[in-house]
DNA sequence: CTCCGACTTGACGTTGACGTCAACACAAGT
DNA sequence: ACTTGTGTTGACGTCAACGTCAAGTCGGAG
């Protein structure tokens, strides 16, 4: 199939195929005229980076996941380098909730002084 | 002082200081020479200016804090408008890490199912 | 033949908050 | 006088993940 139908039904669009190609995340064959050329292998790569990316991964960081469907996995995360990159993604996560936690009370707590300051006796 | 200083005890670059002076958020009294004249109201809307982006807040956001210093408070926070940013970012906080939750209890049972595959049976 | 849709490459735009560099002027210290 | 430090403006670079536009090519339908 051609980029436009490989597009459409990976949920993107050709632009960003183009994309990934020129990072080399998705190298794809070339017609006799010059058309990328792709099948439905390709289809599957696509499919994993964008319900990667659509997580929140970076587009780097699904290449694991890619390189390990084309190693003939039957799954993106069955490679150790890619169990790695969910770890080091939950550690992230983890992380940068708690920041958020921390900034939000304190946010909160800034919120309620400043009201408390408006309204100063009762009421 | 001169903008060097300003940016040494205000925690900050001279670079930045020309920026926020550019978006209006900081406008500098000029000496004969052309050089940037600063005073210490100008120290505490650099400390203001820090202390929330520093938090997480857009340079944008806090515009009104430094426009109710301006205006005579002794706080940033004690005008109306400056409540209403932290309000907004309340919302976008409390938003932001329900999402991140959500995004971590999927990673996770992903990383979970990804070594269940690894070693089938028991151990 | 003409028209349309799909394809090609290449270049520039977007968002935020500056960093970095160039090329120059002015101030202070020795 | 010379050097060093600090200041000025202006322009371009950074990061991510593409969007948008331009100008042209290719294939098939009518």
């Amino acid at each position: 199939m051609r980029i436009g139908e490989l597009a459409r039904r990976g949920g993107t669009t050709t632009r960003a195929l183009r994309y990934y190609e020129s990072l080399g995340l998705l190298p794809a064959r070339r017609a006799a005229n010059g058309q990328r050329e792709y099948d439905e292998d390709d289809l599957r790569l696509v499919h994993e980076i964008r319900s990667l990316t659509g997580i929140g991964f970076a587009l780097e960081d699904t290449r694991p996941f890619v390189q390990c469907l084309r190693d003939g996995h039957t799954t993106g995360d069955a490679c150790a380098a890619s169990v790695e990159v969910y770890r080091r993604k939950l550690a992230e996560l983890d992380d940068c909730i708690t920041r958020l936690h921390a900034v939000r009370d304190q946010v909160r707590a800034q919120l309620e002084e400043a009201e408390q300051r408006s309204r100063p006796c009762g009421r």
